[in-house]
RNA sequence: GUAGGUAUAGCUCAGUUGGUUAGAGCGCUAGAUUGUGGUUCUAGAGGCCGUGGGUUCGAGCCCCAUUACUUACCCCA
């Protein structure tokens, strides 16, 4: 049998691993620095948790989990309706499956606030590093199998939690050495749109619509709208958004002309204008950018919407994601619980940064093994287990090669797995005390006591 | 789901209008070197040319089907 991996999964080695918790290191170094605490979830969730919260595309690409032991099950005839009938539509059937994997963080993390609200202090600024799943088709920069770090703060309406989201953003990107550009909107603004055109009703078709701008042009976008049945007056009204560009100031400008008679567009543009002063003389490192034709497919937001692009390179792939829910835990039973969070695509910043060539140089395919120990035979080994004891007791990295083999075989396992030091104790070594330790990087070859093996080993 | 591309040694890939026994580099094994890796030299192993059918005197190459991988659309981290 030929192994293989799913489509869209991947084995990580060393040397990625490494850079891989490099990233890792520094998203929750500064989520703690930002006061947010770790939670884990399941990876499995109750299928009814996951289902009408991303929307009709977002359903179906949720990883849908069999029921066990359906063979075992009483009720064939009722299995083979509810199969027949799944094989027609887009319909979850409970009795064949009520488990998935979870699609993203946040969802759980709005059922997990709901379950244990009566022991959480609120606001409650939680961070989560999980892997997420989802039942896509897999490409460039597209995974099935992915980490998400989240951070989020759930009770409050403060816009003062935006401003911090937009500063951790800023803070973990620059450590990261990652240039990127934050865009950012507002539902509110999308959302009197569809007001104002008589069409409130069709706020995911208009915002999808407009979300393609830079893709398909202001043509494509019409022609969009106008196949979701909006009609053309509608279509007119919005026109002068498509076409701005400009400042961001010149942007909020834009907006006041164009829905600044609705309420709900005062209020996001309200919003907007209290961000971009705020957060524009605080950031050191991101580029802000007001991006009215920022959508994001997600249902559940309602508020500013966040979106990171990397601002260099030919490979810009959405690495950051996330916006303001204002109720999410409603679903669940729990109403007025505002939360703004957002979502680190840390696989996506790795390829980024693999491109960029943004990985520090101390990160190398490099072995954590300090020192490898010949095995010249086992009374030889016995002794070298001695020293080992010690080293390590001194908190450095070693190993004993465990085979006793040809001695240039064992050279070449350290070189290969690049450890830097070759440690030989024959018998010569054993009666004098005195090691013989070659660095394999220059060659040289000295002849060290335990003491000064330490020494040099520690420095 | 829709459309394009690719499939030949462990890996990356050559392979002429369709013509004898399918190649290279890297890697692997052994030796030169029985207490020294990386460099060098020598030798060796390794392929049902994705799978199934067709055309032909003859197919890695042409045709059809199929599978896998991959890129793009959609959506997203």
């Amino acid at each position: 049998m030929k192994p293989s991996i799913p489509r869209g999964t991947r084995d990580f080695g060393a040397y990625d691993m490494r850079k891989r918790n490099y990233i890792f290191s520094i998203i929750r170094k500064n989520f703690e620095l930002f006061g947010y605490e770790p939670i884990e979830t399941p990876a499995i969730e109750n299928i009814s948790t996951l289902t009408g919260k991303y929307g009709e595309e977002g359903d179906q690409l949720i990883f849908k989990i069999l029921n066990s032991r359906l063979h075992e099950n009483q009720k064939k005839e009722l299995l083979t309706k509810e199969f027949a009938k799944t094989l027609q539509t887009a319909y979850n059937s409970p009795e064949l499956t009520n488990k998935a994997l979870r699609y993203d963080l946040t969802v759980p993390f709005a059922r997990y606030v709901v379950m244990h609200h009566h022991q959480l202090t609120f606001p409650f600024k939680r961070y989560q590093i999980q892997p997420v799943w989802r039942a896509d088709n897999p490409q460039r920069g597209r995974y099935r199998e992915f980490y998400q770090c989240d951070a989020d703060v759930i009770g409050s309406n403060s816009l003062l939690n935006e401003l911090d989201l937009i500063t951790l953003i800023d803070t973990c990107f620059k450590e990261l050495n990652v240039p990127v550009v934050l865009k950012f909107n507002n539902r509110k603004i999308l959302t009197a749109l569809a007001e104002m055109v008589q069409h409130p009703d069709k706020i995911v078709d208009i915002t999808v619509a407009i979300d393609k701008l830079d893709k398909i042009g202001k043509e494509g976008v019409n022609a969009e709208l106008s196949a979701n049945g909006i009609d053309e007056t509608a279509i007119a009204k919005l026109e002068p958004l498509l076409d701005f560009k400009g400042s961001n100031a010149e942007k909020v400008q834009i907006l006041k002309n164009v829905v600044g008679t609705n309420e709900i567009g005062l209020k996001g543009i309200e919003e907007i204008e209290y961000l971009l002063n705020a957060a524009t003389t605080r950031l050191k490192h991101l580029t802000l950018e007001l991006d009215i034709t920022l959508a994001r497919g997600l249902n559940y937001y309602t508020g500013t919407i966040f979106e990171c692009k990397a601002n260099a390179g030919t490979f810009t792939p959405s690495i950051l994601g996330g916006g303001r829910y204002d109720n999410l835990t409603g679903v669940f039973g729990l109403n007025d619980m505002s939360g703004v969070g957002i979502s680190f695509g840390i696989d996506r910043i790795f390829d980024v940064m693999n491109e960029l060539d943004l990985f520090p140089a101390s990160i190398q395919a490099q072995s954590t093994t300090q020192i490898l120990f010949i095995n010249f035979g086992q009374h030889e080994a016995t002794y070298c287990l001695t020293i080992i004891a010690q080293l390590r007791s001194e908190g450095i990295a070693c190993e004993l090669y465990p085979d006793q083999k040809k001695i240039p075989k064992q050279f070449e396992y350290a070189d290969k797995k690049k450890i830097p030091l070759v440690c030989s104790i024959g018998s010569q070594e054993m009666e004098s005390g005195v090691f013989t330790v070659k660095e394999l990087q220059t060659g040289l070859q000295e002849k060290l006591s335990l003491a000064q093996l330490l020494q040099k080993l520690k420095r």
